[in-house]
DNA sequence: CTTGCGCACAAGCCCCACGTGGACGTGGG
């Protein structure tokens, strides 16, 4: 929704203006926490009169006004006002990491830099350092993160950051002492992207890990390095196998900072739980624990004394739990909540039912959106069969591209046909898994499907997703896809928004009604577990499940290590805290079956 | 600026490591 994707940004330049002329500091949080719940919204907000807006949590009288002001008059006054009282440079100066509003406010006020340049300008003739504390290593580390400006602060896909991570923790395992070694952060809790790793270790020698973090293969910066803490960027290549180092200094690519935090063997868990976040799942926790009589921090749950500011793990007083993350939960009288849903988007009012409930890996037993080389696929009907069943499930649905997707080899109606008695052969010579004979669809631009209703009607499975005019107005998409779910052939909505991560924005349509019209044809809404596209996207899970539509999670194989790619259309599943009996993947096979036979009826 | 309690106003988001410089800003979740 391009509008609720406009006002956000408008609601956090706005924070950050705010913050950067000292206002009111409630002021500026409740700015910032307003883009995040816009953003996180479903519904279009310009479609919202103002009593609805207001019954959105975090939005008062104020933002509802300036909501209306923006669908009327396509502007925000108040962020106008703020735009001309702060350069616009000054905002992505506030960017560079290890620069705050406090010293942005002073470089713009004592040595009138209002951009980057002249930053770089200050950094170079010596009047940065004159600053209150602007020291050596400070200064260098902004240097640093400039020289690395391409990527230093930028977001990284999922599916780059964890073999990334894997590694690290591969490698910090292999030190002597080391009893325990996890990644935590936005990859622990799946974030379609991450910003940098935490890596968290119980170790025996603290100097070997510091030691082998530091230096190991990658690393080509060291930002900190204290007794429990230290900060590296690493070269990004690393994931693409270049694992061995031998960097010069003209190849430094794009980078990703990781941290590593030591951490004592009984704070492990209250230390995941702290660096797992979200930082909003922190603070909702905090305040939990202050009305329980408890102070909860990264070395544990410790009864509340307020005598002195000194904190209790410093003065010997015994942690209540801390060892583990569900002794710290249970203490605080909830559920284990999943790492994935650690959002505070509600998940402290699960019951250890519903977080049990959560749909996960193992769960996954078909997948009903897969290529062959009949049309863009790498493997023939049988091997894409007897990959499926390695992976242990009961059911694969070959769904090749439809006549329109022609630079996806789609087939024309007579190559279906054909396709369709080839895919029933093998079914039939098959053991162990079942082969259903199906379609990816093309969803055309006003909502038709490529294939007359006569052919559809003579295949398992229907995915229809949309391909091209994906730059379509955000209502015309909502009829089209509502079009597409409203065909009682239809089983699946394929990619709905067709976004790519970083690159392709996709369809923005009403989502409310998108999921809506789901719920109403019993269509499953896809995730594509496929790391680039993620999508439908975790917000949009979220409100599909609380609204009770089903949800496919599907690796749109290609090649055999898609499947892999399944880990990652979990994660996404469990930040919608997807429960098991939503997903029809993780559905038996006669439930499946009966599922898409009862739809045509 | 929002929420909650109650119709005008108070309270709101925590707790820690690091670097700099001697108390504070930043970044971490």
């Amino acid at each position: 929704m391009a509008f609720n994707k406009d006002l956000a940004s408008r609601l956090e330049e706005m924070a950050a203006m705010l913050e950067l002329l000292g206002e009111n500091r409630f002021r500026v949080n409740a700015h910032a926490k307003a883009a995040r719940v816009v953003r996180d919204q479903t519904r279009d907000l310009s479609t919202l009169d103002a009593d609805e807006l207001k019954a959105i949590d975090g939005i008062g009288k104020g933002m509802a006004e300036r909501v209306a002001e923006l669908r009327d008059t396509g502007e925000i006054a108040d962020h106008d006002e703020l735009l001309d009282r702060v350069p616009g440079g000054l905002l992505d100066v506030l960017e560079v990491p290890g620069l705050g509003p406090k010293t942005v406010k002073l470089m713009w006020d004592d040595l009138g830099i209002i951009d980057i340049a002249g930053l770089k300008a200050a950094i170079e003739d010596g009047s940065l350092a004159k600053l209150p504390r602007m020291g050596a290593k400070t200064i260098e580390n902004i240097r640093s993160s400039l020289a690395f400006a391409a990527s230093a602060g930028k977001r990284v896909p999922m599916g780059v950051a964890m073999p990334i991570a894997e590694r690290i923790v591969a490698h910090v395992r292999a030190v002597d002492g080391v009893t325990r070694c996890e990644y935590a952060g936005s990859l622990r809790r799946g974030k379609d992207t991450i910003g940098d790793l935490d890596v968290l270790c119980v170790a025996e020698d603290g100097e070997a890990v510091r030691e082998a973090f530091c230096t190991m293969p990658g690393v080509v910066d060291v930002i900190a390095r204290g007794d429990t803490k230290c900060s590296v960027r690493l070269k990004m290549e690393w994931d693409l196998g270049r694992w061995s180092g031998a960097l010069s200094e003209d190849d430094l690519g794009p980078t990703i900072q990781a941290d590593l935090r030591l951490v004592p063997a009984a704070s492990w868990g209250a230390a995941l739980m702290y660096f797992t976040g979200s930082k909003e799942h922190n603070v909702r926790l905090r305040e939990r624990s202050l009305k329980m009589g408890y102070t909860l921090n990264e070395y544990g749950l410790f009864p509340e004394d307020t005598t002195t500011d000194e904190p209790p793990q410093k003065r010997g007083v015994e942690a209540v739990a801390g060892e583990s993350e569900s002794e710290v939960y249970g203490k605080l009288e909830l559920a284990w909540i999943p790492a994935e849903a650690r959002e505070d988007r509600g998940e402290l009012e699960m019951t250890q039912d519903e977080a049990e409930y959560i749909v996960e890996l193992a769960d996954i037993k078909s997948e009903l959106h897969a290529h062959t080389t009949a049309s863009d696929g790498k493997m023939s009907i049988e091997e894409l069969a007897e990959a499926a069943q390695e992976r242990g499930f009961h059911t694969i649905a070959v769904t090749d591209h439809s006549r329109s997707s022609a630079i996806a080899g789609g087939l024309e109606v007579d190559r279906l046909m054909e396709h369709i008695e080839a895919v029933k052969a093998a079914d039939r010579k098959a053991k162990g898994i079942r082969i259903l004979c199906g379609s990816e669809v093309d969803i055309l631009a006003d909502g038709s499907l490529d294939y007359d209703d006569d052919v559809l009607a003579q295949l398992d499975v229907v995915v229809a997703s949309p391909h091209a005019a994906l730059k379509q107005e955000g209502e015309v998409a909502t009829k089209r896809l509502i079009r597409a779910m409203e065909n009682r052939y239809v089983h699946v909505l394929g990619h709905p928004t067709g976004r790519l991560i970083g690159r392709r924005e996709g369809l923005q349509p009403d989502m409310s009604a998108v999921i809506a019209a789901a719920v109403e044809h019993g269509v499953a809404l896809e995730i594509n577990a496929h790391w680039m596209r993620l999508d439908l996207r975790d917000s949009h899970v979220l409100a599909a499940v609380q609204a009770g539509a089903n949800i496919a999670i599907d690796c749109d194989v290609h090649h055999p290590d898609d499947y892999d790619n399944l880990r990652y259309g979990v994660l996404t599943a469990r930040r919608g805290r997807v429960p098991r009996g939503l997903c029809v993947n993780a559905w038996p096979a006669r439930k499946l079956l009966k599922w898409l036979k009862a739809r045509r009826a």
